[in-house]
DNA sequence: CGCATCATTGATAAGGCTCAATTTAGGTGG
DNA sequence: CCACCTAAATTGAGCCTTATCAATGATGCG
């Protein structure tokens, strides 16, 4: 992190504010972890200059099921949630998005999904046009772009098995392993997880009900597989969590 | 259909054999329904150079889940099945690829799914290196492949609400819905439609088991809104269909 | 400090699963 | 061409996981 500042100031002494890496990405922790990291420093000039920093209150929309899909995000700071309604008011959480993930390239002309912030969240916020235009010249950003939607749908697929063929422990164990990865990556500790989201949330994530996972947690918490902490989880054993992240429960 | 040949001809005799239409894709039901569509002659017989078409037994692997990614494949006969297998030999069907349909080219360096054939299949295989080669020189190619990938990662979702948050007879009319719409586009009449795989591979889809498969086909028999038939089934009453598909039950 | 929302826990019910038996269909060989 | 064999589909009975309904306790915000 202080290489790269330290690079950075150097450039922008020798080339000159043309090619100064804007006021908002020097000092931006989600940058290694974003899709702007394949950029080089005057691409990434021109990348900020086509989108704006904006701040989210938790519960705040981001982005409206329907509504025109005007603009693309780079999450920053903080943790979104993905989500379908149906026309009967229930709900499928699709994902849950932290610093450094990307979202709404591939929409349509209007969105197939809502985006609500968990927390207070920033995030980059990019016309899709001036986007799209961008793009044509920057096949290094375009690849990027394009090798994680292919996580996606990745990650989408993984979750059909877990909604169509596993159980509530199963499922929670596989959340709660997946969370702390990611928040590990994006430079929590491996261990302690935040879940700003509420158990509703969760469950409509995980096709289950509240209730369920309640006592779900409550079950690996009698396992000391974890702990249960306020807006977040310890996880106590994770090598038990994986295990009983992929077995359907002993009949034996 | 006609003209596309009578063009074909004209265009041979004009120009010579270099830009012919190859032999296989002359005759070829499945293209005006695939990413071909979108290539000129020239195009389509550097495209069709690169692959091979194969034929594939009921049943019969295309892809298996781990081996090396190395083809991709572009379906014009029969119907293919998507799936994961997990450790456990549960197995959750990812889905049911139809003529036209593209299948492979967003891969790792391993395949993450397996692909069967349900039916006798015949696919373009195409080497993904090629592939990949040609895509540089094929702007419209490419575009039309990431469309087709981004409404891969829609219906992907479409099917997590499904498997979150739908009831059994929910699930089988958006089947049998679904089905019959893509059957009708690649040909097929729109009420008739044909289920080539079996109570388990369709229960491995819906997040059900066999028995809760054949018994909703049963309460969808007994209400007329469908007739089952060998191998298939008839939808008697798609309107009625479609208000079930969205419908959790009225406990009135 | 009080109210509303969220989380937890309990009791009961139900949707779908498991196990099991029967029927149907498809493929093979006599 | 038919009988046989096996796999698939259907149907039934009972059970289990998870949902539903309800009450209580915790949290946090105004």
């Amino acid at each position: 992190m202080s290489t790269i500042t330290a690079e950075l100031s150097k450039t922008g002494q020798a080339l000159g504010r043309e090619t100064d890496v804007p006021q908002s990405c020097e000092t931006c922790t989600a940058r290694p972890l974003s899709v702007c990291n394949v950029l080089s420093y005057p691409q990434l000039r021109r990348l900020a200059d086509c989108g704006a920093v904006r701040a989210y209150a938790p519960r705040e929309d981001l982005v409206r099921e329907g509504e025109p899909a005007d603009f693309a995000f780079n999450i920053t700071e903080g943790m979104v949630m993905l989500f379908h309604r149906l026309p009967d008011n229930r709900r499928q959480v699709l994902g849950f998005l932290l610093k450094g993930d990307f979202l709404g390239l591939a929409a349509g002309a209007n969105y197939d999904l809502s985006v609500q912030a968990l927390t207070p969240v920033k995030a980059c916020r990019f016309p899709r046009q001036g986007l799209r235009r961008l793009l044509l010249k920057m096949p290094k950003l375009e690849e990027e772009l394009l090798a994680r939607a292919s996580d996606e749908l990745v990650a989408a697929r993984a979750h059909l098995s877990l909604l169509g063929r596993k159980t509530a422990i199963e499922r929670l164990s596989i959340l709660l392993l997946d969370l702390a990865d990611r928040q590990a990556r994006v430079g929590g500790s491996c261990s302690e997880i935040e879940l700003p989201m509420t158990r509703i949330d969760i469950a409509d994530h995980l096709g289950l009900t509240p209730e369920t996972v309640s006592r779900s947690l409550a079950v690996l918490r009698r396992l000391k597989a974890i702990q249960v902490t306020a807006g977040g989880a310890k996880l106590l054993k994770p090598d038990l969590l994986r295990s009983l992240a992929e077995a359907p429960e002993h009949h034996s």
